[in-house]
DNA sequence: TATGAATGAGGGTTCATTCAT
DNA sequence: AATGAATGAACCCTCATTCAT
């Protein structure tokens, strides 16, 4: 008889819930359009909020303040792309190397699909650069290739394998963003991450060893 | 009476121009020293112009706007950079590769020691970067790339040639960037340029063929 | 069937109104709490509806808007006082000047010790300032100083009366409220009471002529 | 032949200062009118500004801030008051409780002359209460009082005049700021006054002793 | 040519109040 | 009756750029 009531509460709160999570989606996607149309120069709260088709005080609610929207969105970004090399990193039904190209190609796509959204992130970043988030995703992307190489590089010392780690996946990323910063065709995204998995490959075959 | 007037209108003008150079000098001066301390965010014409003890007129006297003199310290450091490795690239009495790492290390180095003034430029970069002299700048730099991976893969096709010299000098620029940018002591951004010269040089090695 | 109908709406009702006095009392108190702590310039309805426990909603279906909230603290305070005052003026046991003096020590004592609370109900003073009922209650403390000064001055004129009230009043109330206002010690705020209270003893000695 | 050069200097300035000057002058007296006629709440940068007709950048180059531009107004005040009741209190060649009395009518009628603007200096002290220079005000104050208080009091012990000095201008201008802000007649403020003075020499005679 | 006062659009953020649920 | 999400006007302040002197 008391049964119902639960889900009649819960109904009562799920639409609010849901609507929510609706206001803070349609927030961020609007702040996605503004940064992708407008740059990061242009990304103001109140343009965000029109473009969502809601108030700037509806906006507060929901993010403390503008800078909370950048660093949201790149969070969402950072969660994605990790995902995403994770789970290709981690498919050991491929060899390590050909996962490691895998992943290049994947990371550069990924950058090149949304670049202007990327590039005016990255544009924003100064303004979230401190916030104590950031060495979080650090540490778990570093987190990542380290259980990767641990793999590849199973006799060196943890401080070189660190130190490779970082190499590689510093150098991944940086020439990953760089090439989809200057508008390139898809075609000429794949050659270079085609070419830097090999410079990767050349680099920690060097390393190993013999192989 | 009136004989003199040609060189005293030269003199009155040698001096001018001198002031004027002098100005210049001043305010860039003052830009650098605005960005370093202050960042991008705090950088605004007031205080270079206060920092200069300029006053705002005279800094619009000689600069159209505000991302003009960022734009001006950008291309300053292009020029001095390019200096720096075209000398050292050229110099032939070293073997390639050696001048290869020799470069990645003088780059690294001077990345390093105006970090905090980096990074506010790359902050401050979308400011100008639609600028057409940044196209300048890189075909610059790619030409003098050319020259040097001319000799290092005489028989590669132009096109592949360009290519491999993109990677290489996006490579060294990008993570030479990145890794200043996060505080580091002088000897870990040594370690990362020989880490990174050597993956160029194994990269360039399994390009080359038998090397 | 229906008879206990009537009962039991007014048991109904009953919870109800108490349920409103509660709810009232509570948002009163939350009112204090955040206006002791945080000021008056933090005084918002959102906070004292959380403070409360409550929604904002429903603060403001017992309030029509912020003001009557600090407005009702205030006439609440007044009364307090009031009650207080008056039982110790009208205690005939003690002499009349004896009575003053420790009127004014017990509300010298009664501000310092909400000190703070009675501060930002000052600042919150000009959003209620030109409500009307401020007006009953000077009338009220008037009539209650008047019986007063009635027994003390016995053959003075009505109006003379009138004005040696206003000005004890006034006196001892403005002072009281300095004196708390400026964080003091106890002692310190006794000391005072006991000067004022001999100020005005010396006025009023004067006055009623050879007392 | 050069000396008509450094008046042309100074004159080249002076319209710049006088220029300042009048600005600044200009703002404070918008600020007074905005205060008295809008009250503490409406005065905001903007209006000040318009009611000047300057523009809020103008504004912001004279005042750090708009809490500046109402302790700016409240330091005027003060210094004014200051300078009045100290020309009073010296003024040998009347009997000291004479002083105190014309001292006491000058302060009540210099409050209500300006009642309005008064209030709503009152009302905006919270922003600035905490202000280091209220303290040197306070100071300031007290010394003009003790130096007086050391012409009535000769005998007292320092503890005791600080402590009579205290009283007797908090009560003063407590008192006449309450009767100003109750808006009254130039007479009845004029009965106060006299009223109060009477009330502080029955208070100080009694102090003294036999006077 | 140099100056620096003046401009004012624009930015981030708050909060009293309403009203659909 | 209760909720709390939504609103948006209003506020304070900054700064690139101009222009009268």
């Amino acid at each position: 008889m008391r049964l119902p009531q639960k889900p009649v509460v819960s109904a009562r709160k799920a639409p609010r819930q849901r609507r929510s999570r609706q206001l803070v989606e349609d927030i961020l996607e609007a702040a996605i359009r503004v940064l992708s149309r407008e740059g990061a120069q242009r990304f103001t709260t109140a343009r965000v909020a029109e473009t969502a088709g809601v108030s700037v005080g509806s906006l507060y609610q929901y993010f403390p303040n503008k800078q909370a929207i950048l660093f949201r969105l790149q969070t969402d970004e950072w969660k994605r792309t990790g995902e995403l090399m994770g789970s290709i990193l981690t498919d050991t039904s491929r060899a390590p190397l050909e996962r490691l190209r895998a992943t290049v190609e994947a990371f550069f796509l990924s950058e090149w699909e949304e670049a202007s959204l990327r590039v005016a992130l990255g544009d924003a970043a100064p303004s979230y650069r401190k916030a104590p988030e950031v060495k979080d995703h650090r540490k778990a992307g570093r987190e990542r290739g380290q259980r990767f190489m641990a793999e590849l590089l199973p006799q060196a010392s943890p401080k070189e394998r660190r130190f490779v780690t970082d190499v590689v996946m510093t150098t991944m990323s940086v020439v990953g963003k760089k090439v989809s910063e200057q508008s390139r065709s898809r075609a000429e995204v794949e050659a270079w991450s085609r070419e830097v998995a090999g410079m990767l490959c050349a680099y920690l075959s060097r390393r190993v060893g013999g192989i």
